[in-house]
RNA sequence: GGAGGGGUGGCAGAGCGGUCGAAUGCGGCGGUCUCGAAAACCGUUUCGGGCCUCUGGGUCCGACGAGGGUUCAAAUCCCUCCCCCUCCGCCA
């Protein structure tokens, strides 16, 4: 969420940052409630003052008392209701956006291209993933339904391959290795930003109140929530294997083809606590391991500093690397690094102690590999497999 | 899944419905002592919010797992939920 105090002392730029990414509206409703609440606060503050006795009240002052309560109750429960609204709204202000995201996307990216690495193969006849590797598709939509597969033989060995190298290259940067729950509770949910604003990607459990995770992130935001750390540990950095599941709803007909946008994934993600000073070298950070992995494999690419109405409501700016795909002869999303500052950690309460008192840290998120890479891996390689896989598993040559 | 027990400050651990933001111990920080350190002694030590402010702070309100309720008044009584522990059952 938002500071609000900061929001207070300047509602004009906040309303115009927060507007980059739609939520003018709600900012404006916040400003309003919150207005409303500092009107009603101190009288409540000045009833419930005069409700505290030392010892056991008179009879006579126990007649006050009972009117103080019956205007208490009054202003309370109006209190009550601006304090839920508040709430409710401060959940839909999006984190306003960094300066240099910008607004209008140059090409057909979905924002700047920052640079292009790499050179993309000549291929007269590019095979998809599916020729060139055991993706069961139709077995897995008989089990599970559309856009579920299974990954055998030579294909699971390279997508195995490709997380062991990962978290070996990501903790060799520092980052712990984790592997967490993928199931959560609503308020993790709520703290990481997802919801409300994208719960209709997310399964549900309804019988138990928990939600499948889209992403670790969601477990390792998690990990430290309503803590207020030392600020001599900072940074935390850790790096997590886990299978992520979406429901894409709002994807449909787009993709549909083998493995490129399954329901079920695997992931390695990176993710950093860190103070609030160091948040943007840390992004830039973030986004060069990302690139050194990408590079290390020869996968020609481009790095795009996603536009402002794009960005997830939690992200101030996002850096997203993404692969050529020959079959596809264009690039697509591999990788996505983000900057929330303070926005998880304000919702989640993770905060540090440092010499100014309490603050809120700053949250960063990651890729580090998916199952997509295995993909970009095929299509540009068309089945050779990089040499730096070969220790961590992968066979030379995946065959189909 | 069944049966019990419990959630209080960084930790441990008290707390007749009002004078309790909370005893005590440990830890932390500052000081005295010391060449220095330890010990001892003295002091200090939660978080959030509103308002004021000479930006040091002041003042009032809220918070004892979470949310409701009873009461003039709740850490203390009642209800719901969450979490932890013990025993039994089940299980990779």
């Amino acid at each position: 969420m938002i500071d609000l105090r900061a929001a207070r002392a300047d509602p004009e730029g906040f309303r115009v940052a927060v507007e980059r990414k739609g939520g003018g509206e709600p900012f404006d409703r916040l400003m309003a409630v919150d207005a409303h609440w500092r009107e009603l606060i101190p009288q409540v503050d000045e009833l419930r003052g005069r409700q505290k006795l030392k010892g056991k009240p008179t009879p006579e002052q126990v007649e006050e008392l009972k009117q103080v309560k019956a205007d208490l109750q009054r202003l309370e429960a109006e209190l009550a209701e601006a304090e839920s609204e508040r709430e409710e709204l401060l959940r839909l202000v999006p984190n306003p956006p960094h300066e240099s995201v910008p607004d209008e996307a140059t090409g057909d990216a979905e924002g700047d291209v920052v640079r292009e690495v790499g050179e993309r193969p000549q291929l007269a006849d590019p095979k998809e993933h599916l020729e060139l590797g055991r993706y069961e598709m139709e077995r897995g939509a008989r089990l599970s339904g559309s856009r579920f597969g299974y990954i055998v033989g030579d294909a699971a060995r390279l997508s195995l391959a490709l997380y062991f190298w990962a978290l070996d290259r990501v903790s060799a940067q520092g980052f712990e290795p984790v592997i967490p729950p993928v199931l959560v509770r609503e308020e993790a949910m709520y703290g990481t930003g997802f919801f409300p604003a994208e719960r209709f990607e997310i399964y549900e459990i309804a019988d138990e109140g928990l939600y499948l995770t889209g992403t670790s992130e969601v477990a390792l935001a998690g990990l430290h929530m309503s803590e207020i750390l030392d600020a001599d540990e900072l940074p935390l950095r850790y790096t997590a294997f886990s299978t992520n599941f979406r429901r894409e709803a709002g994807a449909a007909g787009r993709d549909t083809r083998g493995m490129f946008r399954v329901h079920q994934f695997n992931k390695v993600e990176m993710f950093a606590y860190v103070l609030p000073e160091e948040s943007w070298d840390e992004h830039e950070r973030l986004l060069e391991i990302e690139e050194s992995l990408a590079r290390e494999l020869g996968l020609p690419y481009r790095v795009v500093n996603i536009e402002a109405r794009e960005l997830s409501a939690a992200a101030a700016k996002r850096y997203d690397i993404e692969a050529w795909f020959p079959s596809q002869e264009r690039y697509r999303e591999i990788t996505s690094a983000s900057n929330t500052t303070d926005y998880q950690a304000r919702r989640l309460g993770i905060r540090y102690r440092g010499d100014g008192g309490t603050e809120y840290i700053h949250t960063l998120n990651g890729t580090a590999v998916t199952d997509r890479w295995a993909l970009a891996i095929l299509e540009n390689f068309q089945g050779e497999v990089p040499e730096v896989l070969r220790e961590f598993g992968a066979p030379e040559r995946v065959r189909a």
